[in-house]
DNA sequence: TCCAGTCCATTGTTCATTATT
DNA sequence: AAATAATGAACAATGGACTGG
């Protein structure tokens, strides 16, 4: 009775399985209908493509059409193609001069996308489709998967009826093998599964969600699979080869999530570090072998994402955060461009800008050089931070999608985020004394910017405002705020990027205002009055009002431009972050170089973007704005604040004593006054 | 009476606090006087280092001169470049290969002495001089410490009495606070003081030994500070997160005297035991913090050294003491090399002595290897047919002399079932999962053929035929075979030239040749009856016959015209190869463009001549012709079969299901059944 | 338990070749 | 033909996981 059904099973898989064979083969000859008209657009292409044609295409000639057949499954191929140069030309037109330096084949589209494998998409359905349109009759196809299918062969298929009888064999098959099963014709049970073949089933296909004919098989099957899933083969010993996953040749280890061989891991990172996009000339299909893995970066890159190298693992220079948004644009952008030809770059937005900031070069290494010194005639191209410096940034310009970018945004958000909240908690605990010696040294700012621990430990940070503020505390969150804006700096890709001089510029510049900012935040957070320090106490401006006098008027004023507007808004955790370092890079820097200069306005725009992105996130797009526009306007109360206290301090002591030659000794002893 | 002393001593704490932030301020506004002159060397620099330049040097430009400012701080920098350069050379020469190797940016000065700290000489005061310069006026900038400090900012002050008063205040501070508390404005009592917090205050900073200004608080202070000086916050429990001291990541326990995380702690580890030094190319200023610790490795030992780590807490020549001499004799060599740019090794003096015995390598640890590797070492000569690459290989034309033709050919055949051998061999162990998610996608044929493993790993090849095949083997042998196939497939040159469509033609016209041969080969190889699959398992048309109706008589006809003959001839492996590749040729493939037939000709004579090669060097030219014949016979046996299979298969379903306009939809359904 | 060292998979770096401009 | 960029094999470094006293 089981034989029975299992043979049914088999015969209907096995029928199944060859029509479907067979479906394949007719549809290769149904494309002969549309391989003329090819042909003379192939001739056309191959004029169009001529100036940039690789040397090593050499199988090429007619390859070009297949090109975007990626796009859409219904598409006209006559269409596609023209679709497909338009957006060349708009790419070659939109990059400028850096598009020329790469070979032709590369066309920069944006940046890859990590989690993403666009080529799924891209490559699937459509060309497929093409095929059925017409079906001649070329039904003389001697077409046949061998042996095993041939024992069913010959029997008319079940139809429908299938679902069924799959569903009862199914208690025989690994459960991920599904439906797939039924395409099978011996039912002959197995005595005998090696261990090392053993666990192939499990790995193998995981079945679509959802369709129709999938009535099949959820039960696990042959006993014999009682291997552990992973491939361990029985001699685990013996130095197994690895294969490269991209293109076959033999690995030496697992690189960015997969075996890959050296050429295929340098290729990867090469491309990740520039963050390049290519665009393959021949349609997208080239086979990714050890023999002419090179013949097509676009389609290496492509095979590269799809069989799971994560561009994420690639350690990218500064800012892995950046980089790694910019990679999924990139990526996705791959995906809608998908057509053609040179590489893509990164982000550079403004079609037609003029040719963008020529590359520096890094010299000693490899290494992508992300930073363009403009320093030479660099042409800025106006818009901002388009310099691009970094060269792959955020990017500034029109993206694709918005979707695509928003969600690359959202990533560096998270990114951002994550980072800000482990400095905030760092702490030096354990850490007994720092060194001691070192403090009869005089701490230049310099100094004690770099090296955070002269000033003082880590504490955590404790912000609840208990307790009235005494001098010690002041002293201490000073430090320690100091600390902790030392530690947000360093981390910034933005502040990394600068050079020495605006680094200690832009530090000193900044800090009043972000201090301000910290306190005034952790006061509304801990609902008090007044400002919060990191210490657990408070400062409020009416109390003990004899003790402090305020002449200037600032605890007032500071209430009023800050500490008022700033509760009424009610930001998040988040907002505040951003806001902060937002607000970091928010004003002009006196006596930045000009280089400087531009990574500050880079810097401001980008985490202008993260704050908006957040704000929209929590309170929708439309009130974001206003948010943005509210908390901005804090920005401006906070620099009213910096004014105003700034003002009164002109003290001459210090100035005498700053403008002495001999400053070295005598700033020293007013140093070591210094909160530092 | 105490609270006015308390108040007085704030504002002035305060004032000064505030004043030397302003100094800091203006220090940095002096400096920009400085920038300009900078900015010419920056360019000058670019030229000399642009060679070796790192890509990570983000800020970089101008800071490549400060290189060797641990040497001497008065140093000129444009002298110091020139040193750098020269001493740069000289490494290059001395240390030949090994000096290359390593990342331009560390520079081997000396070796660290455990105690001295040379860090703080050069980056302490030189930097920071530079400011003392000029004093611009620029009183303007907005600055102000927040809240507390803003209470005082107004007061003058109070000058050198501050001692004084301080000193009676101290009464209330903790001692080690010392003198640094002179700087506080609020002198309420703390009501309450957290746990976690109070012992902030006693790690906080330790006063300088000598100062004029040192005339300071020794008693301790505030009553609530009773806690225990470990930093033991309430919550011991907890799991208190640790901070890496140098970095900022996240710590696993404390190392070599300070919290480290385990990156710091191994590059700390080996940069002792190999005693290396490095220069930073930036300047020596470049931040440390997780994102950007690898970039400068001259910062971010130092930055250990600085934080405590105590280089006598590595355990080195203990366990060393063997190695010992080796090691010696290495430094010896450093020591020559002494000059640049590369790390030096251990200290060992003798100058230029000649480069000693390389010692011989400790494999396994990393310890510090003394020995240079030296060489390259063999170059494997071997003629190794394995050089060049399958694609460049046969060459078509008419080759020069007989022998030479020969030659090449033996060569191409090589190169070729080397190819293939690697194909067969080729596995995705380790590869664990590829993605799930797309297998919601229709697989197209092409999307199948190129993504092989969509369908399924690569499982290892097993022929045995020790197991009859059940369902399941035969199915997963389907897909195992068919991605062997376009593994084959995609490495043959002559299909690589192809265009797309010719491609799929082929590939879809083939396969089930292809399977009937290789399933009949495996089978012949097994010694079993009927066919093997690639799983270990076989088929037999004569097992359970009443279960496998063979209705078209395939079966057994597929035995007299491939099996026997087959198994007549004995091929050996080379001859199975290679005539499998000229069976994918060999026969007419409808509907392929001029080119794709073209190049299918070419293909197939190639293989041919390859074969014929093959079948002539085992047998002798003589039963070569013969031989070739009935292997040509067999693909008609083989033909016959495909037809015969093919020809029982036009299902009306099938059919309808492809015609529909609506195919996509239709398809879908039935493609989940393929094989695929 | 802590903190030395050890292992080693994976990453980065160098640079002779090779390809491309 | 020279200049420039890409490739990939060989090698060094990194850092997570682990061992042992
Ligand atoms: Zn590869
Ligand atoms: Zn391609
Ligand atoms: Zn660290
Ligand atoms: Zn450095």
């Amino acid at each position: 009775m089981f034989e029975a059904i299992v043979l049914l099973v088999q015969i209907l898989i096995n029928s199944i399985l060859i029509r479907v064979f067979v479906y394949y083969c007719r549809d290769s000859f149904s494309k002969k209908a549309e391989t003329a008209p090819h042909e003379n657009a192939k001739t056309e292409t191959n004029r169009s493509t001529k100036t940039r044609r690789s040397s090593r295409s050499i199988r090429q000639v007619s390859t070009a059409q297949q090109v975007s057949t990626a796009v859409s499954a219904s598409t006209q191929q006559q269409s596609q193609d023209m679709d497909f140069e338009v957006a060349f030309r708009d790419r070659a037109h939109t990059f400028g001069d850096i598009a020329i330096k790469y070979p032709k084949h590369e066309i920069p589209l944006t940046h890859i996308s990590p989690t993403l494998h666009m080529s799924d998409k891209s490559q699937a359905g459509p060309s497929s489709s093409i095929s059925s349109a017409a079906f001649p009759g070329s039904s003389t196809t001697p077409i046949l998967p061998p042996p095993a299918p041939a024992l069913g062969a010959s029997f008319p298929s079940i139809g429908s009826s299938v679902g069924g009888i799959g569903s009862q064999h199914a208690m025989n098959m690994p459960q991920n093998l599904s439906h797939w099963h039924q395409a099978g014709p011996s039912s002959l049970p197995s005595p005998f599964v090696p261990p090392s073949l053993s666990n192939l089933p499990p790995v193998a296909l995981h079945s679509p969600g959802s369709s129709s004919i999938r009535p099949v098989v959820p039960a696990p099957q042959t006993p014999t699979l009682t291997q552990s899933p992973q491939g361990s083969s029985a001699s685990s010993k013996q130095k197994q080869r690895l294969y490269c996953a991209v293109c076959g040749d033999t690995a030496l280890g697992r690189h960015y999530g997969v075996n890959a061989c050296n050429g295929c891991k340098g290729f990867f990172r090469r491309s990740i570090w520039k963050n390049r996009t290519y665009v393959c000339r021949f349609g997208g299909h080239c086979p990714v072998s050890k023999e002419h893995r090179n013949t097509c970066r676009a389609c290496r890159l492509e095979t590269c994402l799809r069989v799971g190298m994560n561009p994420r693992a690639v350690q990218s220079e500064a800012d892995l955060a950046q980089s790694q948004q910019e990679q999924q644009m990139a990526a996705q952008m791959k995906r809608e461009a998908e057509e053609r030809d040179e590489y893509i770059f990164s982000q550079s937005p403004s079609p037609n800008s003029p040719p963008p900031p020529s590359v520096d070069q890094s010299a000693q290494t490899d290494r992508p050089d992300l930073h363009l010194h403009l320093g030479t005639g660099s042409f800025e191209s106006g818009d901002g931070y388009g310099a691009m410096s970094v060269d792959s940034v955020y990017m500034s310009g029109n993206p694709p999608s918005l979707d695509t970018k928003h969600f690359s945004k959202e990533r560096t958000v998270q990114n951002t985020l994550m980072t800000m909240k482990q400095i905030f908690e760092r702490t030096d605990e354990r850490g007994e004394e720092m060194r001691t010696e070192m403090h009869d040294e005089v701490l230049s700012f310099e100094r004690a910017f770099y090296n955070p621990e002269l000033i003082g430990k880590r504490s955590r940070l404790d912000t609840s405002g208990v307790r009235p503020a005494s001098i010690n505390d002041i002293l201490l969150d000073f430090r320690r705020a100091f600390v902790l804006y030392a530690d947000i700096l360093i981390s910034l890709p933005e502040f990394y990027r600068m050079n020495h001089d605006d680094r200690m510029a832009l530090a000193k510049a900044r800090f009043a205002p972000y201090y301000w900012w910290l306190t005034a935040n952790w006061a509304v957070r801990a609902n008090a009055q007044g400002f919060c320090y990191s210490n657990g106490s408070y400062f409020s401006a009416d109390m003990k009002p004899q003790v402090f006098p305020d002449l200037s008027g600032i605890s007032e004023k500071s209430l009023v431009l800050l500490k008022e507007p700033l509760e009424e808004l009610q930001l998040d955790e988040d907002e505040v972050t951003l806001a902060g370092l937002f607000f970091i890079f928010a004003d002009e820097v006196p006596n930045l170089s000009s280089d400087g200069c531009r990574y500050l306005e880079e810097a401001r725009s980008h985490y202008q973007e993260l704050l908006q992105l957040v704000c929209s996130r929590s309170r929708g797009e439309l009130s974001a704005a206003n948010r943005i526009a509210n908390i901005t306007t804090l920005l401006s109360g906070i620099t009213n604040l910096t004014y105003m206290s700034g003002e009164s301090l002109e003290l001459p002591e210090v100035f005498r004593l700053v403008e002495s030659p001999d400053w070295t000794q005598e700033l020293r002893l007013h140093q070591y006054q210094s909160p530092f």
